[in-house]
RNA sequence: GUGGGUGUAGCUCAGUCGGUAGAGCACUUGGUUGUGGUCCAAGGGGCCGCGGGUUCGAGUCCCGUCACUCACCCCA
């Protein structure tokens, strides 16, 4: 059985058990937010190319060339989005939001794509859950942001991280770090690779993890040891906010991030168990991003979860997040005339809320019954011609063996009233 | 884009010195009349990633290619 087609190179299929997985980690992820009054935003997968040359910058590797670009049957040049941040900035700017109350906090999911090299935890679809919060300039709103983040990868379990955090300083005094940095540069032995990128972005070079390198870089100036005083007050806030939030973090003064919108505060979260693509989520303050793509000089912070890298970490965790039940009761008939009357059951079953299944086919008792086992249902009802003449159904609890029979008029009540029941005693 | 590793059943893998393929799990069926999970048995399912080459003969050796994977790079 060799498929004529596969899913293309970097992407894969998501498919049940672990796609309830997915659908749970991007739940948990979005959760903080929305209970922190984060409205939810859908904005298109593909914008115009130039939204993102001119947002995320031309310098950078995701717009120089990891960018999915076509030209649409109208000439027009249109990108699949490498990034969340660009389109929902563009989106705010475009309906006027900055007119009403701020900060405008929106947070949202869906998948983005760049041409990568696909290795485990990078591929060329990836989704993500992130957030916005843009129009303040506050220092807790950065704390706010980066807690949001760390309480959604609390709520999966997951402990084998950390939140690196640094400052990269704005636009009054990363000039003249930058060019403390380059001159520094300068002095090193580099490859020409490397010369090349010290030139287009030399901040990118100070997280360079070849040895030979990093060994050169030891004595580089580094970006929180140059910060103007506005800026220095800001990172300390961030800080205390974070303490008095609780909230453990790393300070990384060589943390640098491949988009060149980041102002000022800047993080990562890093996990332990997932190798050399171990960033699970980042994000950061983007002062000057609203002005870049054509709106007014606007503060912005905002993150950016890996729902699949997410997905990943748990697993090495070993965390268990979906239940593997799919339905609650299911159906075993026996003969036609009581199928037609169970597919009327479980229909009506379905319509009361409950989830509910039975044997499609023709299996005999003894499959029907293995199917039932399977599907995780907590009940099984069991109609043959002796229940029919008998107005009756047979309840089978799966997982005590105990069998009743039960009313059929009025069996969709007593169901409903049992498993509400049962699980109250769960959750007690 | 640069380097290394691996491709055999749906999944995890075995396959000797080259002689046209196996296990476990999963799935289906059966173990007398209408009861699942454990057990026993049977069955279905493979162009050995794909294409070339060497050979009487290739899953096995060689080359190419594609995919996956690990590191660099990049980043979620």
């Amino acid at each position: 059985m060799s498929a004529k087609f596969s899913a293309p190179k970097g992407t894969y299929d998501l498919l049940p058990p672990r796609s309830e997985d997915f659908r749970r980690v991007a739940e948990a992820l979005s959760a903080p937010a929305r209970r922190a009054g984060y409205g939810y935003a859908q904005t298109p997968t593909f914008e115009d190319t130039a939204l993102f040359e001119r947002g995320v910058g031309e310098s950078t590797d995701v717009v120089s060339k990891e960018m999915y670009t076509f030209l649409d049957k109208g000439g027009r040049s249109l990108t699949l989005r490498p990034e969340g941040t660009a389109g929902i900035v563009r989106a705010i700017v475009e309906h006027g939001l900055l007119g009403g109350q701020l900060p405008v906090k929106l947070w949202y999911t869906g998948p983005n794509f760049r041409y990568e090299r696909p290795q485990s935890g990078r591929y060329r679809q990836h989704v993500q859950v992130g957030v916005e919060a843009v129009g303040v300039d506050d220092p807790d709103l950065d704390a706010e942001v980066v807690v949001l983040a760390d309480t959604g990868y609390r709520s999966l379990g997951l402990s084998a991280y950390t939140l690196q955090l640094t400052s990269l300083g704005c636009a009054a005094c990363r000039p003249a770090y930058r060019v403390l940095l380059v001159a520094f540069l300068e002095g090193l032995d580099l490859d020409a690779d490397t010369r090349r990128r010290a030139a287009i972005n030399p901040l990118r070079v100070l997280d360079d993890k070849r040895p030979e390198v990093a060994a050169q870089l030891a004595g580089a100036p580094l970006p929180p040891d140059h910060l103007c005083a506005a800026c220095t007050a800001h990172f300390a806030d961030v800080r205390a906010a974070l303490d008095l939030l609780g909230t453990a973090y790393e300070l990384a003064p060589r943390l640098v991030r491949g988009l060149d919108y980041y102002t000022r505060t800047t993080f990562e979260f890093v996990h332990h168990g997932l190798g050399a693509q171990a960033s699970i989520g980042g994000g950061g303050r983007y002062d000057g991003l609203i002005e870049a793509i054509g709106g007014p000089p606007t503060p912005g912070v905002g993150f950016g979860l890996g729902v699949d890298r997410t997905m990943l970490a748990a697993a090495v965790e070993g965390l268990v997040v979906s239940p593997r039940q799919r339905v609650e009761v299911y159906g075993v008939p026996l003969g036609e005339a009581a199928k037609r009357r169970l597919l009327v059951l479980v229909d009506e079953l379905r319509r009361a809320g409950v989830a509910a299944d039975l044997a499609y086919g023709t299996r005999r008792l003894k499959g029907a019954m293995k199917a039932a086992d399977r599907s995780g249902a907590r009940l099984a009802l069991v109609l043959g011609d002796r229940e029919l003449e008998e107005g009756a159904v047979q309840v089978k609890d799966l997982s005590s063996g105990d069998q009743t029979s039960l009313a059929l008029d009025d069996a969709v009540a007593s169901l409903v009233g049992r498993l509400a029941e049962t699980s109250m005693e769960e959750t007690r």
